[in-house]
DNA sequence: ACCACCATGTAAACGGTTACATGATTAC
DNA sequence: GTAATCATGTAACCGTTTACATGGTGGT
């Protein structure tokens, strides 16, 4: 599954055009998939050469034209297909965990700072699926799954949250006394 | 952050032959990161032209050589140097959540299927991370980082597995009954 | 017979990010 | 004057995946 696909998927909800696209992947789902407009204008482009969308130009004073882009029927059953066909996959890549892998070699200080940097960052992102969970805000588009997926993030950050709070102390610590376990061996 | 700092990374815990090096990947990061043997030997080649790894070939019988690689001091340093310039991203990319986030596109046994396909998927995952955050299991190598890292990864799996047995009814029920919303509105 | 494990590597294809290029409008 | 919002696009670069290529050992 690629950008086309999520393009597609994302037109279903109404007309948009590539600079909405972006801010509509931003709101629904930048907790489980990225994508930057150097991805989302060429997917589009491609997927009207195939005929998957249409696209129509619109005026506008004092801006530049826009193109609002549609899903044909062709795209709709393209997409059915591709979500038929994709295999559920679920990724991660985390610098953050790799870091703290190898906390012992970094600087108590800086791993604390990490661990709090981490915490700033999740906060106002789980507030916010909280609110999109609920019902409300997310625009509109209140699908069972936009609540799911929303539910399934509030449920998962903020786990990660409680357990880097909860483990952020321990972790400075063990790092902080490198010698703790060889002096627990040695009966002190 | 590359593989190639990965590979540093694990040569901290001793030397390794590149196919040594994927298995402890496998088994030590497979949650937080992924690296395939087309990205392993090629950063090995790369980090031994650039001095920060050593290699010497070990004659094995009935078997090819082995090229058991080691970690110089410019690579201890170069780790470090990376590992301190590293800002802690976290990405998650889902084509499960994608699929749940159209969940109304699709057939509702479909979708029953895709979630007890993801929860047989997360939990050995869950049960052997349990192992390694309890500190037995993971080889060696019980550094705080590995715990902290395992214990993240079962904190946040578990609760991801609890969601979605939770939700799951919820959201096949809800695509179930397309209908639902608008005979609500229509005091049905 | 066949598959899994050990062991190393290459090369094409892929998909995405980053930076660049342009430019008017509105608000602080 | 500076930054954010609206609006579209291109191109170089990056790192990874996938598939291919090779081949002996040990178990069922």
């Amino acid at each position: 599954m690629d950008v086309k696909t999520l393009c597609l998927g994302v037109l279903t909800e109404g007309d948009k055009t590539g600079y909405e696209i972006k801010h509509r992947f931003e709101e629904a789902f930048s907790h489980f998939f990225g994508a930057s407009f150097g991805s989302i204008y060429p997917a589009l482009a491609e997927l009207s050469r195939q005929g998957l969308v249409s696209c129509r130009s619109v005026e506008q004073d004092k801006r530049p034209d826009k193109k609002v882009y549609s899903l044909t029927e062709q795209g709709q059953r393209a997409l059915l297909d591709e979500l038929l066909a994709t295999p559920p996959r679920h990724k991660v890549r985390s610098e953050f965990l790799v870091l703290m892998y190898f906390a012992h070699l970094l600087p108590p200080a800086r791993v604390a700072a990490i661990i709090d940097q981490m915490i700033a960052h999740w906060e106002p992102v789980v507030a916010e699926l909280e609110r999109c969970a609920a019902g409300a805000a997310c625009d509109k588009a209140p699908t069972p799954g936009t609540r799911f997926a929303a539910g399934y993030g509030r449920a998962v950050l903020g786990a990660a949250l409680t357990y880097v709070r909860e483990h952020k102390a321990e972790l400075v610590d063990a790092i902080g006394e490198p010698a703790a376990e060889a002096m627990a061996l040695a009966g002190e």
